[in-house]
DNA sequence: AAGAATTGCAACCGCGACGTG
DNA sequence: ACACGTCGCGGTTGCAATTCT
């Protein structure tokens, strides 16, 4: 017996997405708040499997989402977070706020891969290329050279700890990169060298990176990015009635936005996080993306091409949301 | 200038995990 | 224990944009 369908695919919209259903899915999880993505295409109005509209939502329309390139520290934790994780992008990726785990999985791919490989490491398994991989003595040592770099490093974390071993990070704009590659070799297990520190707890994987993150952000914490709930997600009344509708119109719906701006995001858990929350979720250029986003004179001229949308190949200055490095978009929400 | 090759990224696909009845 | 539905993840694909020849 097959595997049915996630959905029925019968009559489903395939490919990019226009500026309307954006417009829509924006408005129906503004309305309603994430839940139940099976229902969520037939609610909204949309031609979409739910799949497609999770997708959608989480690696583009979400607002908390940065856009642009990595920035040089962002790339430094992949690397480092990805020689403790390997492709386990989800987790790489809540580690950096404003990441998705395509958008890291695609910068890897495309960009880090080739710096790795350009400064003769191996992007798989963080090692020198020119490093000869160890002959397995044993069945043991041939299972630890298969393992998960994560889990043959969870023992030996307590040890570094305790050796408290000087972090070795990667700087992969680092022109004396070769020099760190015989440091590297010289400490025979690179990767456990690398700057990240796990604890395992039950199942989970707690990951400390040994360089201080709220440092590098600036201040910026993943724990103070207010994600989206679907219980947080309040639009006052007097409009919801109108926005719920599939086919409100772009005033009401800015009209949603600006009421969910003036609503205070309240975190019970912890008042000082309170007052840190008490903020407007997504700032000025946000809104005016969204602007951009639901006119339909400016937006999706080209069938809705995302380019056209948020106009990548302007100068990033021009573009409010891409513009939005990791320190800008801190300061401008705190 | 034009065609070919390459790049970058959004979106899709299939699978596994998990929850529920 | 099992079947089923849903969700999330990681790998892959398709195609527009860009660069090269």
């Amino acid at each position: 017996m097959g595997r049915q369908p996630c959905c029925d695919k019968v009559g489903l919209k395939k490919g990019p997405w226009t500026a309307e259903e954006d417009k829509r899915l924006i408005n129906f999880i503004l309305t309603n708040g994430q839940c139940c993505w099976r229902a969520v295409p037939k609610l909204a109005g949309l031609l979409r499997c739910g799949k497609s509209c999770r997708l959608r939502w989480t690696n583009y329309l979400r607002p908390d989402l940065k856009r642009g390139l990595l920035s040089e520290y962002e790339e430094k934790m992949v690397i480092d977070l990805h020689a403790q994780l390997g492709n386990r992008w989800s987790k790489i990726a809540s580690h950096l706020p404003g990441r998705t785990d395509n958008e890291i999985k695609n910068h890897w791919n495309t960009h880090i891969k080739k710096k790795l490989k350009k400064m003769g490491i191996d992007p798989l398994s963080h090692k020198p290329l020119s490093h000869k991989p160890l002959v397995p003595t044993n069945a043991t040592n041939n299972q630890t050279q298969n393992q998960p770099i994560e889990e043959q490093q969870l023992q030996p974390i307590q040890k570094e700890q305790q050796n408290q071993q000087q972090p070795l990070t990667i700087n992969i704009n680092d022109t004396k990169f070769e020099s760190k590659i015989e440091d590297i070799e010289k400490q025979e297990t690179s990767i456990e060298s690398s700057t990240i520190i796990e604890v395992k707890e039950k199942d989970d994987i707690t990951i400390i990176p040994s360089f201080d993150t709220m440092e590098l952000m600036d201040g910026f914490c993943i724990d103070e990015v207010p994600m989206i709930e679907p219980n947080e997600i309040i639009v006052s009344n007097t409009s919801s009635s109108t926005s719920s509708s599939s086919s409100s119109n772009s005033t009401n719906f800015l009209e949603d936005l600006h009421d969910l701006l003036d609503f205070e995001w309240t975190n019970n858990n912890n008042k000082e996080e309170d007052n840190a929350n008490n903020m407007a979720f997504w700032d000025d250029d946000f809104i005016s993306s969204l602007n951009l986003l639901i006119n339909d004179d400016d937006y999706g001229v080209n069938n809705g091409k995302r380019n056209q949308e948020f106009d990548a190949h302007a100068p990033l200055s021009n573009n409010s949301r891409m513009v939005t490095d990791s320190e800008s978009w801190a300061y401008d929400l705190f």
